[in-house]
DNA sequence: CGCATGACGAGCA
DNA sequence: CTGCTCGCCATGC
């Protein structure tokens, strides 16, 4: 059958895209963080960091998603200091041990390494 | 059409 | 550490 080349084609619609990125988000386990550029990755989408950042910020309503486990890659809140979303995070953050010092975590210390079995059947769910 | 803007990132000076 | 450039791409003007 033929499909037109417009409009459909590339297997991967805007919706797919967030439902992949929402499901890494979730993965993150309690305690660990990760960045954008890592979760776009993850979810396939190398190099659309500033996707997962928009989907972040487009989470429906009722819909649960561990946003504040997500920061840029230089360990920095992705929110101006004392922002009202950057306190909000950062308590989230310590609520699950996770330090925060001057709107920043040390990745060294926190950054989420996912285990092989891990990347070989969970993200492919 | 070009141009600016984002919950971004990497490289370089 | 700071600042600048370029890549990324959907959106809006």
């Amino acid at each position: 059958m033929k499909m037109s080349s417009d409009s459909v084609s590339e297997g991967k619609n805007a919706t797919d895209k967030h439902g992949a990125i929402w499901h890494v988000v979730n993965m993150i386990p309690p305690g660990s963080v990760a960045s954008y550029g890592q979760v776009a990755d993850l979810a396939g989408l190398p190099g659309r960091a500033r996707l997962v950042g928009k989907c972040l910020g487009n989470i429906p309503d009722g819909m649960q998603v561990a946003w504040h486990r997500v920061l840029r890659s230089n360990g920095y809140l992705a929110f101006p200091v004392n922002s009202e979303q950057a306190l909000r995070q950062t308590a989230l953050l310590q609520e699950e041990n996770v330090a925060v010092f001057n709107n920043k975590v040390k990745m060294r210390d926190f950054q989420w390494e996912p285990d092989l079995y891990t990347l070989l059947y969970d993200l492919e769910k």
